[in-house]
DNA sequence: TCAAAAGTGTTATCGATACACCCATGC
DNA sequence: GCATGGGTGTATCGATAACACTTTTGA
């Protein structure tokens, strides 16, 4: 990956230009064809995929850091980022540090530090998405839920807690905007919670709760071409929506 | 605080010693006489109030690095503590820079760095905390939480948070046990749960909801001695309670 | 004996669940 | 016309909220 003059200068650049001992991981959910969908990298000529992730530049916001790493991962701007854990285990950075040892000493050495992490997950549109390898990696790919592979270092610790956050935040926050194309039916964001929740819904109490949150609006005119009986188009209220996002909304699923 | 040569002193140490530019602040509950309180210090020769904080230890875990930095704040152990938000903007470490400014260089001052904190909260009992000063405040005392003076940098916005995620998590987590005496009546209990969530409960629909998370014994004898009707004295059955922090209670307040 | 605190029970209402029927469309 | 997907309505159950009565005890 490195050669020994390069992790060399890599780690005299890194060290002026980002925040030593942070950086930030990202847990990107994605949707499609019914089913939740992560954004994985796989490492340049190794076997081993890990979440986007980058640092922080010496005079970056958190959530703007946050943002700027995964636009150079999906090319999307003002995606909707959650930042849900830190970790911090010592023990973690040692498999990245192994990767590198013995080629340089320590203090040459980016990787051989201590880095505390901090978790990100975000909803992003399946369909603008431009998935994009950094500079070790030798690519970027959409995976489905239930098929990741193992992840390097404790990614997929990081990944399940993600997954559990966004469970327990769909309690209380409204969720689909930002995995959800413009105009979509009812039982497609059906179909979206089933998926993240792991379970089925009742088709009819699932549109009542919906409708009661009064965050959707529904267009005049059904959906054609399909077969069957034409579904409703529904877009979300941005307005009440942001306000939701604001307020919580009651109850749980 | 310090003069010209222990702040270099101090910096060199410290540079050595504690994981560079991360923090832990701890937002200290306790819960006594029906108040909610926090636990403040106030600095050396300023009127400045500020959260109990410190750093993490090259090799140390972080929720290990937060405990250790209570234990010396209250005396206590085994603090119930959650890490709930990271806090990062650039400016929030300026105010603190601004003490030290002009003193000695900024590669000599450790708090002219940018520092990343680590929220956490903490859920303790009141009587048996031994509030104590660090080296750079002048006391350590509770103080109400409706009470609370104006904090320093971004300590302010740390606290509020704080009490919104234990608002939330009051909805699916056993809360109680690390706040009251080993034992209690149910009114104390639910004047507990008032306070936090800052409104009136219906006394015998609380009773009901509590005991239907069935983490709670009763004792045989009620409390004697007190005027009135003598209260039960109820305490956590702790098998029970550890149970309902991993699983999670059903529905909210 | 009375006020205040605490224990216990009942009813009403709202929301969640479960389930049934009607409508449209392509084969 | 019938299978399938989709829209709408209703009954039931359980949890929450609202509310009343009784018991104990010290003053």
């Amino acid at each position: 990956m490195f050669t020994k003059q390069e992790l060399t200068d890599y780690t005299k650049e890194a060290r002026e230009k980002w925040l030593n001992h942070i950086s930030i991981d990202c847990v990107v959910f994605g949707f499609h064809e019914g089913q939740l969908k992560v954004l994985l990298l796989k490492m340049r000529n190794e076997a081993k995929w890990y979440l986007p992730g980058g640092f922080v530049l010496k005079q970056e916001q958190l959530d703007v850091a946050a943002n700027r790493i995964l636009k150079e991962r999906t090319s999307l701007d003002h995606i909707f980022l959650q930042q849900f854990h830190v970790f911090g285990d010592p023990a973690r950075s040692q498999p990245h540090t192994d990767m590198y040892n013995g080629m340089v000493e320590d203090k040459d050495n980016w990787f051989a530090t201590r880095f505390i992490t901090i978790g990100y997950y975000a909803l992003v549109d399946f369909h603008n998405t431009v998935p994009t390898p950094d500079a070790m990696s030798e690519a970027c790919v959409w995976c489905n839920l239930e098929e990741v592979p193992a992840l390097s270092l404790d990614h997929g610790q990081i990944l399940e807690n993600a997954l559990y956050t966004l469970r327990l935040q769909l309690n209380y926050l409204p969720i689909g905007y930002n995995l959800m194309p413009n105009e979509f039916t009812m039982p497609e964001l059906q179909k979206l919670y089933e998926t993240i929740l792991g379970k089925k819904l009742d088709r009819r109490n699932f549109q009542r709760k919906i409708l009661a949150f009064d965050i959707l609006n529904r267009s005049e005119h059904p959906r054609k071409g399909g077969a069957h009986k034409a579904p409703y188009l529904y877009s979300f209220n941005l307005e009440k929506y942001e306000q939701a996002l604001k307020d919580g909304l009651a109850s749980g699923w």
